[in-house]
DNA sequence: TAGAACGTTTAGAATGTTCTAAACAAAGTA
DNA sequence: TACTTTGTTTAGAACATTCTAAACGTTCTA
């Protein structure tokens, strides 16, 4: 069942997924998970992921319940048994693509909601300003339109991504 | 020239991006800077900028080069000054695509570098498996098959996003 | 009902990141 | 040459993240 050589090429298999995981600003273990479970033909339980990755079960069930969180992997029941198991969700893909847009998308969005908010301010203000300040507030409100110009080709953009696609 | 309201507003906004920089793995302090000099309409000098993020001087000196590698601002020269003076690109969206290129394909295509390997090292030892084992290389394999069928469709994808955009 | 089997939660340890302050290097000025 | 201005480097402080170990709660079993 063992074969060290198998073994090896999973492990460092695993630890570059880790990388990516941080990469998508999830941690290691997280990215470790889903290797594991997306170079298992079966589902695996709490402990197994224990013992193969070297961490602790409250690492492991944390971290499990974030990737959970992001689509990664479902909990599946396995007759006979009452622990959990879970299996890799297999479109890699749209993992990364949902990670993505929830992490830039919602960034970018955050800041254009800050942005109507700052044009309102400006807006009240704009009366009460000298010359030179009322030239400051309109070159803002320039730099701002800007930026919510970008935050609309971003939305476009991303909407033409795929929803679903085949490996 | 100095507004409390029209600062308030400045340094929301800069706020917002110090977060979006992290949210592309960079650090809160290349955002701040960013913003500042994308919200100024002349080039900012270091001692500028100290003053106003309230951050030492070494930081901004370290910062402000990432900003730099990854294009966000350049280099100018003020006519009279010994100093160093930064301008922002104004090409945002460009700067934002750039670093997510950088960042997840690198990490994608050293995935599938890492997998070139692991198909020769299962080639390799495919002989010396059992029947048992030579499944399992088996299902390895199909599993990295779909790895790099990722990454050339990401390397695609990102391809077809213009070089230049106008905003 | 007592105990075993599991998964979750949490306090604090280990680790990693980013900052500051100070020393330093380089280059201009007097 | 001595002094000033300016940017860089770096040791260690401050902070943030992620882990571990242990306590805990729940559910099942005998």
């Amino acid at each position: 069942m063992e074969n060290p050589e198998l073994d090896k090429i999973r492990d460092e298999f695993t630890e570059i997924a880790g990388q990516l995981g941080v990469r998508l600003g999830l941690s290691r273990t997280v990215g470790q998970l889903y290797a594991l479970l997306f170079l298992s033909d079966e589902p695996l339980c709490l402990d197994y992921m224990v013992e193969r990755l070297k961490v602790s079960k409250g690492s492991v069930s944390t971290n499990i319940r974030e990737l959970e969180k992001w689509g990664g992997v479902k909990k599946v029941w396995v007759k006979g048994s009452r622990k959990d198991f879970y299996e890799a969700n297999p479109d890699t893909l749209k993992i990364v693509i949902n990670r993505f847009k929830g992490g830039i998308q919602e960034r970018v969005n955050e800041m254009s909601g800050g942005i109507d908010k700052f044009e309102k301010a400006l807006s009240k203000i704009e009366n009460s300003l000298s010359v030179e300040e009322k030239k400051k507030a309109q070159f803002y409100k320039e730099k701002f339109r800007k930026v919510k110009k970008m935050q609309t080709l971003i939305n476009t953009f991303l909407k033409i991504i795929p929803k679903k696609i085949f490996l």
